[in-house]
DNA sequence: AAAATAAGATGCATTAATGTATCTTGACTC
DNA sequence: GAGTCAAGATACATTAATGCATCTTATTTT
């Protein structure tokens, strides 16, 4: 019986496997044992590779968010990009909330770390697609320079990860409009 | 050696110190056998009141959050009270993280549930004190009925949330002070 | 004072997961 | 085609926590 994977063909492998049984068990839920056994092969071959859970989990986490490759051209309408931004966001939303998955874990008590931490080591440079959206939006004279202040300016990243968060789920196409017009535009507008 | 402990009394001593072994271990470092030692009780005792780690753990979070009742009487301003409300809502900060250390758990796994439903579990009858600040400031028409719309309404609370479990310690006076000022009282304010 | 009840201590079997060592076998390199 | 390396399969010991049963002892009830 041949097709023999390595290297990382495999690691791919093992790390969507991993991917499944955190969205099916959670964290908690999740063992070295499932992941090899549904990836196809066995604990030694994950241990060779990562130090544990944790470790594990993260680079699955990373595998998944990779996939949805966040991107927003200009459209020369900053409530058009902020809309396409949160579409985007939401198509990742699933590997937002595995992230808190980690929460009771050894994770946090052992790094002194707390969630927002994880975050940014999670996104990486992946979170810089906002600034730059509303940076266009000021250079067109969209929104006022002054108004794009603390906490205001990632006003609405902190509205997506709330709701991801608490809801294990992606916040509804209206309820994104709602964010936007009922609250981020009519703050920043320059009036 | 006298002093046994019985009751409501043995029930308050054992979820404080559940509580104590929450907050330094976090959920998934919790165990039955460390909570029943730090009470000087025995597992047997603790198996006879709960069963298991997750009703155990929520009792000793309801038990906690109760002993930071809410309470903002009026102020005559809507100002006023917003920035109490905050300011008591960070008192029990640490327990509302304590909340979404279950999220890894069998909690959320089994009982098809996301923390929103675990947190409206909790506070019961304790979330009702923005609401009835926001009644007070539309009688006095400090605010426009028509503006206090979702999802605006219940924007300070969403905040705070994100703030708590995203940092697992309570916003500082300045950030909430800016919630205020800078972004909830500019959407409510009748212009 | 006697009886009922529950606290507190202890022991044991069970379960679940992990780490690690060993061995075979397939696949890639030179 | 020989040699090397890692994949894949097993096995075993270890650790950690739990459930449950048993027994003693303190406290409350009547």
């Amino acid at each position: 019986m041949g097709e023999r994977r390595r290297g990382a063909d495999l690691e791919r492998a093992i790390l969507d496997a991993a991917w499944s049984e955190l969205s099916a068990r959670g964290y908690s839920g999740l063992t070295m044992e499932a992941v090899a056994e549904r990836a196809g092969t066995s604990r030694p071959v994950l241990a060779r590779r990562w130090d544990g859970k944790a470790p594990l989990t993260v680079a699955a986490i990373r595998q998944e968010i990779a996939k949805y490759p966040m991107n927003v051209p200009d459209r020369g309408d900053l409530r058009t990009e902020l809309l396409e931004f949160l579409e985007q966001a939401s198509k990742r939303a699933i590997g937002i909330a595995a992230v808190f998955t980690l929460f009771s874990s050894e994770y946090f008590a052992e790094a002194a770390s707390v969630p927002n931490d994880l975050r940014a080591a999670v996104v990486q440079g992946n979170g810089t697609m906002l600034p730059a959206i509303l940076d266009r939006a000021v250079q067109r004279g969209d929104i006022a320079r002054e108004k794009l202040v603390p906490p205001v300016d990632a006003l609405l990243g902190t509205l997506f990860r709330e709701y991801v968060v608490m809801n294990f789920s992606a916040p509804p196409p209206d309820l994104r409009t709602a964010w936007v017009d009922r609250i981020f535009l009519p703050l920043v507008r320059a009036s």
